[in-house]
DNA sequence: CAACATATTAATGTATAAATTCATAATAAT
DNA sequence: ATTATTATGAATTTATACATTAATATGTTG
């Protein structure tokens, strides 16, 4: 049983390794609320853990500000707020416009082919969601996770990377909320369709700007 | 005995917490090597506390990509290398230009004493480690963070200071290299004065190209 | 109603057991 | 005889179960 269990999530080799990304993935998703308390007891029981994974799996989450503790009183999910939002949002613009830039000037066939790949697999997924299904909503996460990944791949800086990817997990959760309400008539593909294009021709200030617009529009989004 | 160890480390409530903050410690310092296994029982013995909060401390301590681990075959001290040093020297200066940018625009009467503060104990330090005092090293290195967290306090962005506190502790781990080998005739004390002349004149762009300089020239003395 | 003491719950830490990896030695094959 | 491969045992990591300690809630008394 506790192999099969620990394959569900791919590359997890321990249970803590297992433990930490299911619920990574419950945070961002919003399965886990904002501001809960996590009941250790309650978590074992949920992901049919002990205690030891568990507390290893959380005190990474902390690393990542999924997850804050307090003195012996024990664990909550991370609060969300609008200011914090545009904190985040000012950062990635900073970073990822940065990483873009790099990624551009260094651009190859090898990352062109990527980039292709992951915005037709986001195509597919963005006019299949146009529907309102509901139930694509991971997978689309997934694609726009992929998508936003490869744009930065070619950057040459694994710092810029591993920061983008906490920035980018932080405005997952967000971008959740302004997802599920108001869809404000936004034309989400065409922005990543635009982006897609100045990056394959190489046109390094227009990727950035659109790319500023882009997670400024995100951030907009949910203030309403 | 546990309560008295425990309040060796300033404001650590629980075993985990202290052993986080001196195993960060120890690997920043350098008494942890780069690349050392670090064999759980060993470290059991060594910071007088069990598995459990050991463990925690490690797992958060991946989070700061001070530890890295790898499967089911235990837990290291990250590696060093120079590529990595330049990666860190370059996101640092996007980010904490950036910072030091928003602080001095934001700046106040609150903040300049702040900084002047900082700046004062930097010095008596500094001039005293002119005598090559070795057993000051860990003092600089407090003043030092002290002052370069002081110069960015007002930059009114919670993640970039959160980041740039982990990229100052890695490149904490660098400079301790470049102290203990090297001085390369380079007066430290002199760049200082300089950034926090310019700070304190709400000279942006000077104060930034001092910041790049500044960290440029510890990248530059560690490649040798 | 406030303040203290007690009881309950939950987090933290220890000790132990299970699983996995690593190193060494023995056997087999070329 | 030398190399490769497999088997065995030791060391180490991982997980669980138990014990301890701290925090919260409840109830009693002044």
């Amino acid at each position: 049983m506790k192999n099969a269990d620990k394959n569900t999530v791919k590359g997890s080799k321990t249970l803590a390794d297992f433990a930490y990304q299911k619920i990574r993935n419950d945070i961002i998703s919003g399965e886990l609320e904002a501001d809960e308390k996590l009941r250790l007891s309650n978590l074992c029981k949920r992901y049919e853990i002990g205690m030891s994974p568990l507390r290893e799996a959380l005190a990474r989450l902390i690393g990542d500000a999924l997850v804050i503790t307090e003195g012996q009183r024990g664990f909550w999910v991370a609060p969300l707020s609008i200011e914090e939002l545009e904190d985040i949002s000012r950062v990635r613009i900073l970073l990822e416009s940065e990483a873009l830039q790099l990624s551009i000037t260094n651009a190859d066939d090898g990352w062109r082919n990527l980039l292709t790949d992951a915005f037709e697999q986001l195509t597919r997924v963005e006019t299949e969601l146009d529907g309102r299904n509901r139930d694509k909503v991971p997978e689309w996460e997934q694609a726009n996770s992929r998508f936003h990944e490869t744009l930065v791949a070619r950057c040459g800086s694994q710092w810029l990377q591993r920061m983008l990817k906490i920035l980018h997990q932080q405005a997952e959760r967000y971008r959740r909320i302004s997802l599920v309400k108001a869809n404000t008539g936004r034309d989400l593909h065409e922005e990543h369709e635009a982006l897609y294009q100045a990056a394959m021709q190489g046109n390094v200030l227009k990727a950035c700007r659109l790319l500023e617009i882009h997670v400024g529009l995100t951030s907009d989004a949910v203030r309403d």
